[in-house]
RNA sequence: GGCGGCGUACCCAAGUGGUUAAGGGGGAGGUCUGCAAAACCUCUAUGCAGCGGUUCGAAUCCGCUCGCCGCCUCCA
């Protein structure tokens, strides 16, 4: 039984980190699938490692290819703004390690069957619960809360995941894990279903390297009264069996029923990235029970480090500093944004300008002072010289912009960079940065690209030109009290109207 | 009870042993402008919850105190 020891795991780690700069030395240009990336190269990317609680150097297992599982929604409600936090991460650390040269396979789960409410006596599967509370069936929830979900995904400007999976899509794969569990005899049969047996894999030693809590630390299983037939209340179930109310149900080689929760991430993370993947990601109250879980699961049935680097996020939350949670009831979604007026990506940017691993205060004000960054930006690429080639300034802004992100992704370092370089730009009237600007965008993600050539798609209404016009015939002969008149109903219309030093003016819709 | 985190200006937020404590928002003043907007410039924390300690030197390390929060039970 070759349960790999962390003494064995540092060693390896060190005989890889040896080797690494012998491969890959600072500077050494990529090619094939990094080489659009410009001016980007593989330089040391250090990360917070939940498993070591150090920030580390990042290498990955196979040179330039990254692979990444992240925890994905489950699909009983619509995800919070808390909850946006976490894919903007996501895809934040995604993007970042694209900068730097690599190759990301990006897998992402949603949950749509086994994962419990503990509120009741016996538990209730969520989606479930959801259904039955709306009064349709539970594939219906699931994929209606997936839908909205993968849209607001859009909305922020989030790149799809390489792979995105379902767990129910995916019920041969967690039985044919479970068997193996059950085979090297880390799980047992009971009448309830299939538990994970917590006792026996303690003599491996590996559960509680995240948590740092011992077993007997936790209260654990003070308040299941269910399931009196599990060995030890700390087990917990890979496949739960003779629920006959419960609507999802598969057959299995133990009986009809349906997999515990934390089985699809090892199930899916190993199916699509193998036994071992470079990073797991997910939110910092995971870390004590789903991925501690997860670890033990997957590690029992392939013998092998399962995640490299585990790196957990911290929450959005509320003005008193409570955190934003589902259970909590009141939280705002994306919607309530828009409603407010405020552009979604300005709630991007938002999150970029705190560290990932501190807990951000939100309110729609802070949201809003991200929104003048946004915008900030955005009027500067509507009227940059985007064919020109960048002036050489840029390239130390470049190189600050990639320390920060590589330096545990700190993202608020990098955002005044960007800032900085286009104050620069403006205060020196050299506006020669829009190719460095595109590159930054690749990891911001605010669609600043799309910008550059805005004024030039701009295609003005007939109606809305009339009144450009006829302005335009009123400043010319002076007449300012016409002219103003003209701009409040521009306004009214979402038009703004900016005149220049020359006489000339210039007119854009309000960007939200 | 156990585990963990936080407290930096009016607000958001970097910085975690060593030049003037990033950046943004907001506010004040200014440049430009018919006005407005945009942009730019100047100013806005002798101090980093409080009190001790270590050190040549601390927001940064240690101790105590106060306040706040998360997890241990579904949660990003």
């Amino acid at each position: 039984m070759a349960i790999v020891s962390d003494a064995a795991t540092t060693s390896s780690e060190e005989q890889r980190r040896a080797a690494g700069p012998q491969v890959w030395p600072p500077g050494t240009q990529l090619v094939g699938g990094s080489a659009n990336l410009k001016g980007s190269s593989l330089r040391p990317f250090f990360i917070y490692n939940s498993l070591s609680r150090s920030v580390e150097e990042f290498i990955a297992l196979d040179r330039d290819r990254v692979t990444y599982y992240s925890c994905g929604p489950t699909v009983y409600l619509r995800q919070h703004l808390g909850n946006m936090r976490s894919y903007i991460f996501a895809d934040t650390l995604k993007r970042a390690l694209e900068f730097n040269g690599y190759a990301v396979r990006h897998v992402m789960n949603i949950t749509d069957v086994g994962h419990m409410t503990s509120d009741e006596d016996a538990g209730e599967d969520k989606v479930e619960k959801t259904a039955r509370a709306e009064g349709r069936s539970p594939q219906e929830v699931a994929h209606f809360y997936r839908d909205l979900f993968l849209a607001d995904l859009n909305v922020l400007n989030i790149e799809m995941p390489e792979v995105i999976c379902a767990a129910s899509d995916h019920i041969a794969d967690m039985i044919a894990l479970i068997a193996r569990i059950l085979e090297r005899g880390f799980a047992y049969v009971a009448h309830s279903g299939v538990y994970f047996d917590v006792e026996k894999y303690r003599g491996a030693n590996r559960r509680g390297r995240l948590s740092r809590q011992s077993l007997d630390e936790q209260h654990a299983g003070q308040r299941l009264e269910h399931a009196p037939d599990k060995k030890s209340p700390h087990d917990f179930a890979l496949w739960v069996l003779n629920q006959p109310t419960h609507l999802m149900q598969w057959d299995s080689p133990w009986g009809r029923g349906y997999p515990g929760w934390h089985i699809e991430c090892s199930a899916m993370a190993m199916k699509y990235l193998g036994a071992t993947i470079d990073i797991h990601s997910g939110g910092i109250d995971h870390v004590p029970i789903h991925h501690e879980n997860e670890i033990a699961q997957s590690e029992s049935a392939t013998g092998r480090p399962f995640v490299r680097y585990f790196v957990h996020h911290a929450f959005l939350v509320g003005m008193e500093g409570a955190k934003i949670s589902k259970s909590a009831g009141k939280f705002p979604v994306l919607e309530d944004l828009i409603r407010a007026r405020v552009n979604p990506l300005a709630f991007r940017l938002f999150c970029l300008s705190a560290k990932y691993r501190s807990e951000l205060v939100f309110s729609i004000d802070a949201v809003r002072a991200a929104e003048r960054n946004l915008y900030y930006l955005y009027g500067f690429a509507a009227s940059a010289p985007v064919e020109e080639a960048d002036s050489p300034w840029t390239q130390a802004y470049r190189e600050r912009f990639q320390a920060a992100l590589n330096d545990d992704l700190n993202t608020p370092e990098a955002l005044a960079v960007v800032l900085e370089m286009v104050n620069k730009a403006y205060r020196d009237n050299d506006r020669r940065i829009c190719g460095t600007l595109k590159q930054f965008d690749r990891v911001l993600g605010i669609r600043l690209a799309e910008q550059f050539e805005y004024l030039k798609r701009l295609k003005v209404p007939a109606d809305i030109q009339a009144l450009i016009d006829e302005r335009a015939q009123a400043r010319s002969k002076k007449d300012f009290g016409r002219s103003d008149e003209l701009r409040m109903q521009l306004q009214a219309r979402g038009w703004e109207a900016k005149d220049n030093r020359d006489g000339t003016s210039e007119y854009m819709p309000r960007w939200n």
